[in-house]
DNA sequence: CAAGATTGATGGTTCAATCTTG
DNA sequence: CAAGATTGAACCATCAATCTTG
C-alpha cells in the first residue's frame, strides 16, 4: 500500500471532484446512449478493438490490454471471451510464453470499429466538442493530465 | 430525443475526453479504493446520505434524488433499499402524494456518512488536490462546469 | 393516460480461488 | 513462488413489465 497524505480537501479541490465526476458521468452516457440507439455494443468494445487494430499483425497480449485500458486482469477475460463469441477477435496461442496468448481483430472487427466510430465520433462532439473552443478543450485536457499519474 | 449536430471532434475534443474519461476512472478508484480498505460502503451510500441529512426534517422523496443523483429511478430503488436493510435511512409513506414516499436518515446514517467522510475527504485530496495548485483546481471546475447542461 | 415507484429476469462486474507455466 | 490468465459464486445494474395513485 502506498502512502496516503490523510489532510482535508480544499472547497476547490471539492468542486473539480464533483464536477469531474458528474461531467464524466453525463458524456458518457451521452456516448453509450447513443451507441446503444443504433444497435451498437457498448464503448468497452470499441475500446478494444481500437488497441488491436493500432496493434497490428502481432496482436496484442491480455496483460498488454490490462494495462492500455486500465481494467482488471478478470475483466479483460469477461471482455475478450464475449468480443470473440461475436466473432469480433480471436485468440492464438502465444509462441514465445506458454501461459499467454495473443489477441487480433478479425475482418468484421475492422468493420465493427469504423461502424462504431461513425457514431462515437459525433457523440463525443456533442458531449464536449459543443461546449468548449478549442483553447478550452485543450486546457482542460491539459489539467486532466495532471491528475493521471 | 434531441438534435445531434453528427460533425466529427477535432484533436482537442478527443484528448479532452480520453483525459476526462480515464482522469475519473482513476479518481474514483482511488476513493472506492480506500473506502474499501476500511470496511465502508460504496460512494454512492455517502451521496444518498448526504441529500438526505442536508434536506432536514421532512427528507426527500426518491424522485428528488433521482434528479440530484443523475440516477435512473430503478437505481434509486434498489439503493434506497439496500442502505435501509442497513438500517441507515427509513421510509414514511407521503402525506401529500399516496403514490410516494419520504425517506429520512436515521441517527446510524448520520454517523455513517460522518465516518465514510473521514476516509473520503481525504482521498480526494490524494486523487486530485494533491496534483493541482488552487488556481488550477479552479480553473478544471468551471471547464468541467461547461460540460453540464 | 401520466407520474412515482417497484420488481423479475437478464446480463455485467467483482471477489476469491484456481490453474498453468516461467 | 510469481506472473499470466480463467472461472464459480455473489453482487450490482439494466430492461421491460407492472402496480398504484393523480
Amino acid at each position: 500500500m502506498y502512502i496516503k497524505t490523510m489532510t482535508k480537501p480544499s472547497a476547490a479541490t471539492i468542486q473539480a471532484w464533483t464536477g469531474l465526476i458528474r461531467a464524466q458521468k453525463g458524456a458518457l452516457h451521452t456516448v453509450e446512449t447513443a451507441l446503444k440507439q443504433n444497435d451498437l455494443p457498448p464503448l468497452i468494445w470499441y475500446d478494444v478493438l481500437f488497441e488491436l487494430e493500432g496493434a497490428g499483425n502481432n496482436g496484442l497480449r491480455p496483460y498488454e490490454l490490462e494495462r492500455q485500458l486500465l481494467l482488471p486482469q478478470y475483466g479483460v477475460s469477461r471482455v475478450v471471451e464475449r468480443i470473440e463469441n461475436s466473432g469480433y477477435l480471436k485468440r492464438e496461442t502465444c509462441e514465445e510464453d506458454g501461459r499467454g496468448q495473443r489477441l487480433k481483430i478479425t475482418p468484421a472487427g475492422k468493420t465493427l470499429r469504423r461502424r462504431m466510430w461513425s457514431i462515437y465520433g459525433p457523440a463525443i462532439e456533442d458531449a464536449i466538442g459543443e461546449n468548449l473552443t478549442p483553447k478550452q478543450a485543450t486546457t482542460l485536457s491539459g489539467l486532466l493530465e495532471k491528475l493521471i499519474d
